[in-house]
DNA sequence: AACATCTATATGCATCGAACATATACTGTT
DNA sequence: AACAGTATATGTTCGATGCATATAGATGTT
């Protein structure tokens, strides 16, 4: 029985890793499981560190609490059985709503240099 | 006897709210204590709300603690004693360094918000 | 004198994301 | 049989933050 996680609102995740809106950002593109989500973020230009294995695993069960992702078994093919995740509608709106908080980051960062600019320039 | 904080690395702080950062920023500018911190923390736009009254103060030890500011009591004008700090050269420094890691960050936002339209397009 | 309010600094406690280590298990190769 | 690669998951710890609370001097009001 999955319950919603605790914290209510998704977006009160902090947007220092940017682990669980990246997951969004590629599962947006293509349905991946976890394995190939982290190979993935090692490879992407937009987080700067390797994500941690439990980061990713956890943040996919949470998401999925959530109901930003559905999973699905694949078995048999060759390898382990993967759960393989899709995007919600949910979570395609969040996702949205990360774009538009970054936009706001993005200005936010361009205030804090030009008042380091300004400041140097006294 | 002020010894170094654990984190040997004043950078390891998250840039999420960007406390610390911040209020080298301002110190940059002008020597100020503490009170007077918060009240322009809770005007500028370089941060997105109220920093709490005991991230500032403790951010402010931490710091101390590891060379970024210095600070003396200043008594006797009006109210109650204050702590006056004022930045080092290992602040500025590190506020220089902050400065870069943003134009990185702003860099990274751009290539998410990228990889997000050039998905749409298909 | 008593009282509230503002200024100013500081600590205690609980929460939560992230890092690191570790466990488990199946598949393919030598 | 041993090992590397694929794949998912949990336990524990740590640090930053948020909320509440404590302390205390200065100022204003009745």
């Amino acid at each position: 029985m999955p319950e919603k996680s605790k914290a209510a609102d998704p977006l009160s995740i902090p947007m220092e890793k940017l682990t669980q809106p990246a997951i969004l950002l590629l599962l947006h593109r293509n349905e991946a499981h976890g394995y190939d989500l982290i190979q993935k973020l090692s490879q992407a230009r937009f987080i700067d560190s390797d994500p941690d294995t439990a980061t990713v695993y956890r943040a996919l069960r949470r998401m999925e609490q959530d109901g930003l992702v559905v999973s699905s078994w694949k078995h048999g093919e060759f390898g382990p059985a993967r759960r393989q995740y899709r995007l919600t509608p949910e979570g395609l709106k969040l996702l949205e709503e990360w774009i538009g908080r970054l936009e706001e980051r993005k200005k936010q960062i361009d205030s804090f240099i030009g008042y380091y600019r300004d400041t140097q320039g006294d």
